[in-house]
RNA sequence: GGGGGUGUAGCUCAGUUGGUUAGAGCGUCUGCCUGUCACGCAGAAGGUCGAGGGUUCGAGCCCCUUCACUCCCGCCA
């Protein structure tokens, strides 16, 4: 009978002695003895080292077969000597003692080494070649993982009576949002159609149309730059709507389901229980510095405005006179580090485009730092107290205007966090930012405009919207944070025509704008609609973090370089003429 | 759109102040080797120093332009 593989290569034990065996796969490591040959055979689920000697009719054949062919062999299955057993290989108790081989496909001589996996390689090559890139161990297991993954996102999302649907990839414009992927219509001149940036609108058709509730692994598309943790073009989520449904029900909803994947995948990490803790923005962005906290980070940012206004220290005083601020970060045991670190820390921020980083270190001998010098003796009690510092502390000071300070001054926590080694890397630490404001005010124009999504419900619906100043208005908006990584972003929309109506007249905009922009859902809302609300993972953040990975191509098997080009397969491409024409696109 | 880093042998890299024939490890090829598992030993081949231009008696090294990969800012409802 013709087959290819009685076993795979990671199969055979101790107890399979003496079978008669065929196994198929890549010759991984070859040691040639001269009349005595090691060829390391592998495939998908393991290795098993193959042996053969000069009275072998194969030994030629093998001898000679390059790294990285496809060779079958059939042989027997004998016990390694004591001496010569692999304890670090689960086939390492045998081996198999090579009667015949036969190549199935010779490989060249290869454009970079896909077995000594301790080197690093150019981005540039692992992608031109990345099949073979994709056999090296890590790169495998990864994007194995992600299969594991995914399956254990569908078994939850069924067991917890979820339903999973397919939307349209060849949809319209979206007029909000990142910059679209557009396809030229043939059948319509001049018209074109979208890649979806997500299902959004189509996820809440689908709780309209009754099916309560919704998920999918969505493929999204954004043509937006990528970054280390944002993969250019495209990339998937794990997409959920619910209808009648409160923000909290969502939370305690989704929260153990993610707490359960992470349990699974990283069981022997320290994960966040449930229920998550929750951090309104605003908090956030002063606590923290930023809207997606690092919470294995023990420093905490505090505000001390108060404390140097009107105080001797003019720099800082002058910026909280006119509408800045003063945060605070302070660090346990750092006071007696020498000067010099405390230049490095302030380097980092002349580098980072700041005018400085102050500091005051409470030594033994006395207060030390700039700011310590020309601030009086009960305005620096009252910055020990709102700290918490004592004596062999240090406390580092960011002080300006907007949200670019706070940011600075999350950034200087981070600093200090990892400089210190102050971050666990065996935790995942989870929280929900909540509290979104539903309007910002331009800061160049002065206009009202939306902060985030109009589709959400602003908190206190239509009453807030005809009461209150529109910049203290909160939208039904999150997201999920874990470990600095945004992985999930949600809503209660906003099913309501005369709310969406309201709050887009707010924004400046007129009903006809609305009709005409939304025209689909808006129609939709007008014949029965659930009060509804969803969020959609990052599915590849969230695997890059299981896989502890820094960069997001490493947890996809197909990755476009930061400028959006396969290189292996050479996209974007030239088309021909012909195609053009048929698109109703002109040439140059 | 802006800023930074990198680009030298098939791969990963070194290359001093601008100075004779550009090096190493791995891989490849040749020879030797019957218990290795990153096998070992001996030898050989292998270079448009990303590309183009400039300065100089002389450029891998300095200057300009450009391309590719990458990190960050902007951007990502």
């Amino acid at each position: 009978m013709h087959q290819y593989r009685t076993h795979t290569c990671g199969a055979l034990r101790s107890a399979d002695e003496g079978q008669i065996v065929r196994l198929s796969g890549w010759v991984h490591r070859k040691r040639d003895h001269g009349n005595l040959l090691f060829v390391d055979l592998r495939d998908n689920y393991g290795i098993t080292q193959c042996v053969l000697d000069t009275s072998a009719t194969s030994f030629e054949l093998l001898e000679k077969v390059h790294p990285e062919s496809v060779v079958r062999i059939d042989g027997k299955v004998i016990l390694r000597t004591k001496e010569t057993v692999n304890s670090k290989m689960p086939t390492g108790e045998i081996e198999v003692l090579v009667e015949n081989a036969e190549v199935l496909s010779e490989a060249d001589v290869l454009p970079m080494q896909v077995v000594a996996a301790t080197e690093d390689l150019s981005e540039e090559h692992r992608l031109t070649y990345r099949f073979l890139d994709l056999r090296r161990e890590k790169p495998h297991a990864n994007i194995l993982l992600r299969n594991n993954f995914i399956r254990a996102c569908r078994e939850k999302m069924w067991a917890a009576g979820f339903n999973e649907f397919q939307t349209p990839i060849l949809t319209s414009s979206s007029p909000e949002g990142a910059r679209d992927f557009l396809v030229p219509s043939r059948l319509h001149a001049g018209k074109f159609y979208a890649l979806p940036q997500a299902p959004q609108q189509f996820k809440q058709l689908l709780m309209v149309s009754g099916f309560d509730r919704y998920f999918q692994i969505a493929p999204c598309f954004r043509d937006e730059d990528a970054r280390a943790d944002r993969s250019p073009g495209e990339f998937y989520q794990l997409d959920i709507e619910m209808s009648f449904v409160t923000q909290d029900e969502i939370f305690a909803t989704v929260e153990p389901i993610i707490h359960d994947l992470f349990v699974e995948f990283a069981p022997n990490a320290e994960v966040s229980s449930t229920p998550f803790i929750q951090i309104p923005y605003k908090t956030s962005m002063v606590k923290y510095g930023t809207d997606k906290p690092d919470l294995r980070n023990p420093l905490i940012i505090e505000d001390v405005s108060e404390i140097f206004a009107g105080s001797s220290f003019g720099l800082f005083a002058k910026q909280v006179e006119t509408g800045g601020f003063v945060r605070a970060i302070k660090t346990t045991g750092t006071a007696a580090r020498p000067r010099s670190w405390f230049d490095k820390m302030n380097g980092f921020a002349v580098e980072a485009g700041m005018g400085g980083l102050g500091y005051i270190s409470i030594a033994e001998e006395g207060n030390k730092g700039p700011i310590a010098k020309n601030l009086d003796a009960d305005r620096i009690q009252a910055l020990f107290e709102k700290v918490g510092a004592k004596t062999g502390d240090s406390i580092f000071f960011v002080c300006g205007k907007g949200e670019k300070t706070a940011k600075f001054a999350g950034q200087v926590r981070m600093l200090l966090g990892e400089e210190l080694q102050l971050i666990d890397k065996n935790q995942f630490k989870f929280c929900w930012i909540t509290d979104f404001p539903f309007y910002e005010q331009n800061e160049e124009t002065g206009a009202i405009e939306f902060s985030h999504n109009p589709f959400s419900m602003p908190q206190g619906e239509m009453e807030a919207l005809t009461t209150k100043n529109p910049l203290d208005i909160y939208a039904y908006q999150f997201d999920m944070v874990c470990n600095g990584y945004e992985i999930l972003s949600g809503a209660i929309r906003n099913h309501r025509p005369d709310i969406m109506y309201k709050a887009f007249e707010i924004a400046g905009y007129g009903p006809e704008v609305v009709e005409q922009k939304f025209a689909g859902m808006l129609n939709a809302f007008k014949y029965g609609a659930p009060p509804h609300g969803g969020c959609a993972f990052g599915i590849d953040r969230l695997v890059m973090l299981l896989t502890d990975e820094y960069y997001i191509r490493e947890v996809i098997a197909f990755p476009l370089t930061q400028q959006g080009v396969d290189l292996m397969m050479k996209a974007p491409s030239n088309v021909t003429e012909k195609q053009l024409r048929e698109l109703h696109i002109k040439l140059r």
